[in-house]
DNA sequence: GTGAATGCAAACTCTTTGCATGACT
DNA sequence: AGTCATGCAAAGAGTTTGCATTCAC
Protein backbone atom coordinates (compact mmCIF):
# COMPACT_ATOMS: atom_id res chain seq x y z
CA UNK A 1 0.00 0.00 0.00
CA UNK A 2 1.57 3.67 -1.10
CA UNK A 3 1.70 6.66 1.26
CA UNK A 4 -1.30 8.08 -0.49
CA UNK A 5 -3.59 5.28 -0.32
CA UNK A 6 -2.22 5.41 3.54
CA UNK A 7 -3.78 9.29 3.82
CA UNK A 8 -6.38 8.45 1.55
CA UNK A 9 -7.84 6.35 4.48
CA UNK A 10 -6.98 8.86 7.42
CA UNK A 11 -8.58 11.93 5.81
CA UNK A 12 -11.60 9.92 4.13
CA UNK A 13 -12.22 8.34 7.79
CA UNK A 14 -11.94 11.33 9.37
CA UNK A 15 -14.58 13.07 6.57
CA UNK A 16 -17.34 10.44 7.29
CA UNK A 17 -16.98 10.78 10.67
CA UNK A 18 -17.48 14.42 10.47
CA UNK A 19 -20.92 14.00 7.49
CA UNK A 20 -22.42 11.63 10.66
CA UNK A 21 -22.32 14.14 12.98
CA UNK A 22 -18.81 12.98 15.02
CA UNK A 23 -16.35 15.23 16.41
CA UNK A 24 -12.86 14.95 15.69
CA UNK A 25 -10.68 15.51 18.30
CA UNK A 26 -7.18 15.68 18.95
CA UNK A 27 -6.99 12.02 20.50
CA UNK A 28 -9.49 10.28 17.63
CA UNK A 29 -7.25 11.79 15.43
CA UNK A 30 -4.02 10.67 16.77
CA UNK A 31 -5.72 6.96 16.82
CA UNK A 32 -6.94 7.10 13.22
CA UNK A 33 -3.42 7.96 12.20
CA UNK A 34 -1.77 5.22 14.08
CA UNK A 35 -4.38 2.97 12.30
CA UNK A 36 -3.18 4.51 8.93
CA UNK A 37 0.61 4.23 9.75
CA UNK A 38 -0.09 0.06 11.01
CA UNK A 39 -2.11 -0.86 8.07
CA UNK A 40 -2.90 -4.67 8.31
CA UNK A 41 -3.61 -7.17 11.38
CA UNK A 42 -3.53 -4.56 14.78
CA UNK A 43 -4.43 -4.66 17.79
CA UNK A 44 -5.31 -2.06 20.66
CA UNK A 45 -1.95 -2.43 22.57
CA UNK A 46 -0.20 -2.11 18.81
CA UNK A 47 -1.97 1.12 18.50
CA UNK A 48 -1.78 1.74 22.05
CA UNK A 49 2.12 1.37 22.02
CA UNK A 50 2.51 3.36 18.64
CA UNK A 51 1.21 6.35 20.11
CA UNK A 52 2.97 6.12 22.91
CA UNK A 53 6.57 5.94 20.74
CA UNK A 54 5.14 8.72 18.92
CA UNK A 55 4.63 10.63 21.91
CA UNK A 56 1.17 10.38 22.40
CA UNK A 57 -0.68 9.62 25.88
CA UNK A 58 -3.91 8.45 24.62
CA UNK A 59 -5.99 6.42 26.93
CA UNK A 60 -6.62 2.43 25.91
CA UNK A 61 -10.46 3.46 26.72
CA UNK A 62 -10.44 5.93 24.07
CA UNK A 63 -8.73 3.42 21.45
CA UNK A 64 -11.36 0.69 21.91
CA UNK A 65 -13.76 3.60 21.93
CA UNK A 66 -12.63 4.93 18.64
CA UNK A 67 -12.30 0.92 17.63
CA UNK A 68 -15.58 0.44 18.18
CA UNK A 69 -17.11 3.22 15.95
CA UNK A 70 -15.10 2.83 12.97
CA UNK A 71 -16.36 -0.90 13.13
CA UNK A 72 -19.99 0.38 13.00
CA UNK A 73 -19.38 3.01 10.39
CA UNK A 74 -17.17 0.16 8.51
CA UNK A 75 -13.81 2.22 8.47
CA UNK A 76 -12.56 -0.92 10.16
CA UNK A 77 -12.57 -4.08 9.86
CA UNK A 78 -12.42 -6.56 13.00
CA UNK A 79 -11.22 -9.97 13.05
CA UNK A 80 -9.20 -12.39 14.86
CA UNK A 81 -6.53 -15.15 14.65
CA UNK A 82 -6.95 -17.11 17.72
CA UNK A 83 -4.55 -15.38 19.80
CA UNK A 84 -3.87 -12.00 21.05
CA UNK A 85 -6.87 -10.19 21.11
CA UNK A 86 -9.39 -9.09 18.67
CA UNK A 87 -7.79 -7.40 15.35
CA UNK A 88 -8.30 -5.03 13.15
CA UNK A 89 -7.34 -3.00 10.30
CA UNK A 90 -8.72 -0.30 7.93
CA UNK A 91 -11.42 -1.07 5.31
CA UNK A 92 -11.04 0.16 2.12
CA UNK A 93 -14.07 2.44 0.69
CA UNK A 94 -13.65 0.31 -2.90
CA UNK A 95 -14.45 -2.84 -1.09
CA UNK A 96 -11.60 -4.92 -2.23
CA UNK A 97 -10.21 -6.73 1.11
CA UNK A 98 -7.79 -9.68 1.78
CA UNK A 99 -7.93 -12.36 4.01
CA UNK A 100 -4.97 -13.85 6.27
CA UNK A 101 -2.17 -16.51 6.98
CA UNK A 102 -1.11 -16.99 10.53
CA UNK A 103 2.24 -19.09 11.13
CA UNK A 104 0.73 -20.39 14.46
CA UNK A 105 4.48 -21.22 15.45
CA UNK A 106 5.57 -17.67 15.58
CA UNK A 107 2.46 -15.74 14.89
CA UNK A 108 3.45 -14.17 11.83
CA UNK A 109 -0.05 -12.89 9.94
CA UNK A 110 0.64 -12.10 6.32
CA UNK A 111 -2.16 -10.95 3.90
CA UNK A 112 -3.42 -12.61 0.51
CA UNK A 113 -6.14 -11.87 -1.68
CA UNK A 114 -7.81 -14.57 -4.47
CA UNK A 115 -10.62 -13.96 -6.93
CA UNK A 116 -11.94 -17.65 -7.08
CA UNK A 117 -12.30 -17.91 -3.11
CA UNK A 118 -14.26 -14.76 -3.34
CA UNK A 119 -16.51 -15.69 -5.87
CA UNK A 120 -17.05 -18.86 -4.47
CA UNK A 121 -17.96 -17.62 -1.18
CA UNK A 122 -20.36 -14.90 -3.11
CA UNK A 123 -22.12 -18.27 -4.65
CA UNK A 124 -22.63 -19.72 -2.12
CA UNK A 125 -23.82 -16.51 0.21
CA UNK A 126 -26.61 -16.54 -2.19
CA UNK A 127 -27.84 -19.84 -1.29
CA UNK A 128 -28.29 -19.38 2.25
CA UNK A 129 -30.99 -17.70 4.15
CA UNK A 130 -28.96 -15.62 6.01
CA UNK A 131 -27.85 -11.95 4.24
CA UNK A 132 -24.67 -12.15 4.23
CA UNK A 133 -22.94 -9.12 5.63
CA UNK A 134 -19.00 -10.11 5.50
CA UNK A 135 -17.24 -12.97 5.79
CA UNK A 136 -13.60 -13.98 6.95
CA UNK A 137 -11.36 -16.33 6.15
CA UNK A 138 -7.83 -17.20 7.91
CA UNK A 139 -5.57 -19.96 6.69
CA UNK A 140 -3.52 -21.88 9.51
CA UNK A 141 0.08 -22.80 9.30
CA UNK A 142 3.81 -22.69 9.60
CA UNK A 143 5.39 -19.93 7.84
CA UNK A 144 8.78 -20.46 5.85
CA UNK A 145 11.17 -19.23 8.37
CA UNK A 146 9.74 -21.55 11.37
CA UNK A 147 9.66 -24.70 8.72
CA UNK A 148 13.20 -24.29 8.19
CA UNK A 149 14.00 -22.91 11.83
CA UNK A 150 12.07 -24.19 14.28
CA UNK B 1 -24.88 -36.28 13.02
CA UNK B 2 -26.17 -39.60 14.37
CA UNK B 3 -25.59 -41.51 17.24
CA UNK B 4 -23.09 -43.58 15.35
CA UNK B 5 -20.76 -41.25 14.29
CA UNK B 6 -21.47 -39.43 17.40
CA UNK B 7 -20.20 -42.30 19.72
CA UNK B 8 -17.24 -42.85 17.19
CA UNK B 9 -15.90 -39.54 17.49
CA UNK B 10 -15.79 -39.93 21.58
CA UNK B 11 -14.65 -43.85 21.52
CA UNK B 12 -11.61 -42.67 18.47
CA UNK B 13 -10.92 -39.75 20.79
CA UNK B 14 -10.49 -42.01 23.65
CA UNK B 15 -8.32 -44.39 21.83
CA UNK B 16 -6.18 -41.79 19.89
CA UNK B 17 -5.45 -40.71 23.83
CA UNK B 18 -4.23 -43.90 25.53
CA UNK B 19 -1.92 -44.19 22.29
CA UNK B 20 -0.35 -41.22 22.48
CA UNK B 21 0.25 -42.09 26.34
CA UNK B 22 -2.67 -40.10 28.32
CA UNK B 23 -4.82 -41.32 30.82
CA UNK B 24 -8.42 -41.99 30.61
CA UNK B 25 -9.59 -40.53 33.59
CA UNK B 26 -13.28 -40.40 34.71
CA UNK B 27 -13.30 -36.17 34.58
CA UNK B 28 -11.64 -36.69 31.01
CA UNK B 29 -13.91 -38.76 29.68
CA UNK B 30 -17.07 -37.01 30.90
CA UNK B 31 -15.39 -33.99 29.12
CA UNK B 32 -15.32 -36.11 25.66
CA UNK B 33 -18.62 -37.18 26.31
CA UNK B 34 -19.81 -33.58 26.57
CA UNK B 35 -18.10 -32.34 23.56
CA UNK B 36 -19.90 -35.63 21.82
CA UNK B 37 -23.08 -34.88 22.43
CA UNK B 38 -22.74 -30.84 21.84
CA UNK B 39 -21.47 -31.46 18.94
CA UNK B 40 -21.02 -27.84 16.61
CA UNK B 41 -19.32 -24.70 17.77
CA UNK B 42 -19.23 -25.19 21.47
CA UNK B 43 -17.90 -23.12 24.37
CA UNK B 44 -15.73 -23.91 27.52
CA UNK B 45 -18.73 -22.74 29.63
CA UNK B 46 -21.29 -24.45 27.19
CA UNK B 47 -19.37 -28.01 28.30
CA UNK B 48 -19.47 -26.83 31.90
CA UNK B 49 -23.28 -25.94 32.02
CA UNK B 50 -23.72 -29.66 30.14
CA UNK B 51 -21.46 -31.86 32.70
CA UNK B 52 -23.38 -29.76 35.69
CA UNK B 53 -26.48 -30.67 33.82
CA UNK B 54 -25.84 -34.50 33.62
CA UNK B 55 -24.55 -34.50 37.43
CA UNK B 56 -20.83 -34.04 37.47
CA UNK B 57 -18.90 -32.21 38.74
CA UNK B 58 -15.64 -31.23 37.00
CA UNK B 59 -13.70 -28.19 37.18
CA UNK B 60 -13.80 -25.28 34.02
CA UNK B 61 -9.63 -25.47 34.37
CA UNK B 62 -9.83 -29.54 33.55
CA UNK B 63 -11.84 -28.59 30.64
CA UNK B 64 -9.51 -25.69 29.55
CA UNK B 65 -6.83 -28.57 30.04
CA UNK B 66 -8.36 -31.23 28.32
CA UNK B 67 -9.91 -28.69 25.23
CA UNK B 68 -6.18 -27.29 24.63
CA UNK B 69 -4.92 -31.34 24.28
CA UNK B 70 -7.57 -32.66 22.26
CA UNK B 71 -6.64 -29.48 19.99
CA UNK B 72 -2.66 -29.71 20.05
CA UNK B 73 -3.80 -33.78 19.03
CA UNK B 74 -6.03 -32.65 16.02
CA UNK B 75 -9.46 -33.94 17.80
CA UNK B 76 -11.20 -31.29 18.03
CA UNK B 77 -10.81 -27.93 15.70
CA UNK B 78 -10.76 -24.33 17.36
CA UNK B 79 -12.29 -21.18 16.40
CA UNK B 80 -13.74 -18.02 16.66
CA UNK B 81 -16.95 -16.23 15.60
CA UNK B 82 -15.97 -12.71 17.53
CA UNK B 83 -18.30 -13.07 20.26
CA UNK B 84 -18.32 -14.87 23.59
CA UNK B 85 -15.07 -16.59 23.43
CA UNK B 86 -13.11 -19.25 21.85
CA UNK B 87 -15.70 -22.17 19.81
CA UNK B 88 -14.40 -26.35 19.42
CA UNK B 89 -16.17 -29.00 17.78
CA UNK B 90 -15.34 -32.32 17.23
CA UNK B 91 -12.64 -32.97 14.82
CA UNK B 92 -13.93 -36.19 12.10
CA UNK B 93 -11.24 -38.16 11.00
CA UNK B 94 -11.97 -38.40 7.37
CA UNK B 95 -11.07 -34.56 6.79
CA UNK B 96 -14.21 -33.73 6.60
CA UNK B 97 -15.37 -30.59 7.76
CA UNK B 98 -17.37 -27.50 7.63
CA UNK B 99 -17.44 -23.25 7.71
CA UNK B 100 -19.93 -21.65 9.62
CA UNK B 101 -22.38 -18.55 9.31
CA UNK B 102 -23.04 -16.01 12.07
CA UNK B 103 -25.44 -13.72 12.92
CA UNK B 104 -24.52 -10.70 14.15
CA UNK B 105 -28.11 -9.92 15.72
CA UNK B 106 -28.52 -13.03 17.42
CA UNK B 107 -25.70 -15.00 17.94
CA UNK B 108 -26.83 -17.85 16.12
CA UNK B 109 -24.28 -19.97 14.90
CA UNK B 110 -24.89 -22.53 11.87
CA UNK B 111 -23.01 -24.78 9.41
CA UNK B 112 -22.41 -24.83 5.97
CA UNK B 113 -19.69 -26.63 3.41
CA UNK B 114 -18.77 -25.85 -0.04
CA UNK B 115 -16.73 -28.11 -2.69
CA UNK B 116 -16.07 -24.86 -4.37
CA UNK B 117 -14.93 -23.18 -1.47
CA UNK B 118 -12.73 -26.08 -0.04
CA UNK B 119 -11.03 -26.95 -3.80
CA UNK B 120 -10.12 -22.76 -4.18
CA UNK B 121 -8.71 -22.80 -0.19
CA UNK B 122 -6.65 -26.14 -1.01
CA UNK B 123 -5.59 -24.58 -4.78
CA UNK B 124 -4.02 -21.37 -2.74
CA UNK B 125 -2.68 -23.10 -0.10
CA UNK B 126 -0.90 -24.96 -2.38
CA UNK B 127 1.11 -21.31 -3.70
CA UNK B 128 1.86 -19.74 -0.28
CA UNK B 129 5.14 -20.25 1.21
CA UNK B 130 3.27 -21.28 4.55
CA UNK B 131 2.76 -25.04 5.23
CA UNK B 132 -1.14 -24.79 5.73
CA UNK B 133 -2.32 -27.18 7.92
CA UNK B 134 -6.22 -25.88 8.93
CA UNK B 135 -8.60 -23.04 7.70
CA UNK B 136 -11.32 -21.28 9.25
CA UNK B 137 -14.00 -19.69 7.18
CA UNK B 138 -16.92 -17.65 8.80
CA UNK B 139 -19.70 -15.66 6.99
CA UNK B 140 -21.12 -12.91 8.83
CA UNK B 141 -25.08 -11.49 8.53
CA UNK B 142 -28.36 -11.91 9.53
CA UNK B 143 -30.30 -14.65 9.80
CA UNK B 144 -34.05 -14.89 8.34
CA UNK B 145 -35.91 -15.12 11.64
CA UNK B 146 -34.01 -11.79 12.75
CA UNK B 147 -34.54 -9.98 9.19
CA UNK B 148 -38.00 -10.61 9.62
CA UNK B 149 -38.40 -9.96 13.25
CA UNK B 150 -35.65 -6.91 13.87
C1' DG C 1 5.14 -46.27 43.43
C1' DT C 2 5.39 -42.76 40.12
C1' DG C 3 3.94 -39.39 37.27
C1' DA C 4 -0.08 -37.45 35.25
C1' DA C 5 -4.56 -35.25 36.00
C1' DT C 6 -7.67 -32.84 39.02
C1' DG C 7 -9.72 -29.06 41.69
C1' DC C 8 -9.59 -24.90 43.71
C1' DA C 9 -8.37 -20.31 43.85
C1' DA C 10 -5.55 -16.71 42.50
C1' DA C 11 -3.59 -14.39 38.68
C1' DC C 12 -3.69 -12.55 34.07
C1' DT C 13 -5.15 -10.49 29.74
C1' DC C 14 -8.28 -8.24 27.06
C1' DT C 15 -12.19 -5.35 26.98
C1' DT C 16 -16.00 -2.60 28.75
C1' DT C 17 -18.13 0.82 31.75
C1' DG C 18 -19.11 4.79 35.31
C1' DC C 19 -18.23 9.17 36.25
C1' DA C 20 -16.15 13.57 36.54
C1' DT C 21 -13.39 16.64 33.59
C1' DG C 22 -12.35 18.80 29.41
C1' DA C 23 -12.98 20.00 24.44
C1' DC C 24 -15.32 20.56 19.82
C1' DT C 25 -19.11 22.80 17.18
C1' DA D 1 -23.95 26.49 26.00
C1' DG D 2 -24.66 22.07 25.14
C1' DT D 3 -23.04 17.76 24.06
C1' DC D 4 -19.87 14.61 22.85
C1' DA D 5 -15.33 12.61 23.87
C1' DT D 6 -11.63 11.72 27.10
C1' DG D 7 -9.11 9.71 30.96
C1' DC D 8 -8.79 7.17 34.83
C1' DA D 9 -9.85 3.50 37.50
C1' DA D 10 -12.79 -0.17 38.61
C1' DA D 11 -15.44 -3.88 36.98
C1' DG D 12 -16.17 -7.97 34.04
C1' DA D 13 -15.55 -11.95 31.16
C1' DG D 14 -12.73 -15.59 29.57
C1' DT D 15 -8.71 -18.17 30.20
C1' DT D 16 -4.42 -19.72 32.38
C1' DT D 17 -1.48 -21.18 36.19
C1' DG D 18 0.45 -22.77 40.98
C1' DC D 19 0.10 -26.14 44.17
C1' DA D 20 -1.41 -29.77 47.01
C1' DT D 21 -4.25 -33.92 46.51
C1' DT D 22 -5.95 -37.87 44.07
C1' DC D 23 -5.89 -41.34 40.71
C1' DA D 24 -4.50 -44.22 36.60
C1' DC D 25 -1.17 -47.18 35.02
Amino acid sequence: MDVATTQRWASETLAVLSAAGHRNSAPREEIIQAIDRLGCSITARGIADDLRAHGSTVGLASIYRTLELLDRLGLVQRFEVGEGGTRYEPAHAGGEHHHHIVCDSCGKVEAFEDDALERAISHLSAQTDFAVAAHDVTLHGECAQCRTAP
